[in-house]
DNA sequence: GCATATTTGTCCGTATGTATA
DNA sequence: CTATACATACGGACAAATATG
């Protein structure tokens, strides 16, 4: 593999050394690399040396060893052993299967609707009237994190941490797929009157169709980013 | 706080050093130490020093913490910052939200049952008949993991390799809280026949009669575990 | 409140092993 | 097959934070 031809990255990377604030070194490290991977600056396939990465950042190969390892169990890294680590190219397999994973698990906490506080409720409202905003304004990249916002609040209806941390994670695996999309606006812009039609049956607490619209909502964005997918890379090795 | 007064499982340690087989170190000794910590040999609270692991299980410092930062992630380790990592302590709270996902995953991992292949159905029949098996030969720690055999084969209908991984830690945890009692006989032995049950309701493929038992199953499971929680931490601070 | 001892946090240099050209 | 580049792992060092008396 050819990993990077071009490396402007890496200079990018150089501007974020005074952005390592607070918290553990490694994982302040992590935070800004995360921050790199997710947004499609650095693409993924290319290898992360360890000798390069860390001269960019100005930390030693242990303190940013213990960073990898925190981003290789988030998966957005995968670590070959003895060959290094490198930026996880997601393939269909991996597509369809956050796709059921998010259908099960978002299915299952609008199930918990009726025990659900009322509070969590109005934050999805608030994360839908954030992305309507972000459309009139033409705030493409506002819009599309809004939608994350609004499905993290549905999940938020579980009530459990630890499930939350697993979605914010598989949304996190999903930007690396979203950037094979040329123009985000094409793809977020059509879900935000889905999100007001399911908002609104969240606040009737109209579980059954609230159930209904959210399969058919992930089942289309499923089918519509397997479709790029397969456009992007007909012949993927 | 006293972390650790007998200190016997140093020694303990020192035995799994030729255990260390293939894999990289750190992973190979996190996997030693997830071991000693789910079995119950390193209990709860304890801390575990850089250097005297390190010599115990002869790692030098460096690849411990790699091997540190894996567990801590599995929430089985706690890192305070500058003061070190220790064995995680339950609460009630940790017992009540593991629980509860517990419900949601594995209840919506019954409901996926239609679409599960028969594969998966053979693999539970499998796990109660080894948990039948070790109770007959009185092998109960055998019964315990028959048990969890038997949840992860639940958890498999739902076809999500990041779903099962995610409750295999949760699993891991919840045996940091089994250790609480006495006797693990009189804890897993009466679900024996409950898993019999369910397993008769997915091999008529009767979702709604599966769900029904797996959530009363699930909840009486946690009512008992809270209980001799309670007995045995009455002001716990 | 202060001084000291212990432990962690971070970095460096280096030797060994492994994969790839 | 050899050579090169890189990751792996070790040990030592010092700074920084914490706990103890």
């Amino acid at each position: 593999m050819s990993t990077s031809a071009p490396r402007s990255w890496i200079a990018e990377l150089e501007q974020d050394k005074d952005l390592l604030g607070r918290g553990s070194t490694a994982e302040r490290v992590a935070g800004v690399l995360r921050e790199r991977v997710t947004q499609g600056h650095i693409p993924p396939g290319t290898q992360l040396s360890e000798e390069v990465v860390g001269a960019a950042l100005g930390v030693s190969r242990n303190t940013l060893r213990e960073a990898f390892r925190l981003l290789t169990h988030e998966r957005l890294l995968v670590h070959a052993l003895n060959r290094g680590v490198f930026v996880r190219t997601l393939d269909a397999d991996d597509v369809v299967e956050l796709y059921r994973l998010r259908r099960l698990v978002e299915g299952a906490a609008v199930r918990e609707l009726a025990g659900a506080p009322t509070r969590v409720i109005e934050a999805i409202r608030t994360s839908v009237e954030e992305g309507e905003r972000a459309a009139a304004d033409q705030r493409w990249p506002d819009v599309a994190t809004a939608d994350l916002h609004f499905h993290r609040g549905i999940i938020r209806l579980a009530g459990s941490p630890r499930l939350e941390e697993l979605m914010l994670r598989v949304h996190a695996e999903l930007r690396l797929a979203f950037h094979v999309m040329d123009d985000p606006r094409r793809f977020h812009a059509p879900y935000l009157t889905r999100n007001r039609e399911l908002l609104a049956a969240l606040e009737s607490r109209d579980t059954q169709q609230a159930e209904l619209l959210l399969s058919v909502y992930l089942a289309d964005a499923e089918r519509q980013l397997l479709r790029t997918f397969d456009d992007a890379r007909p012949l993927a090795p």
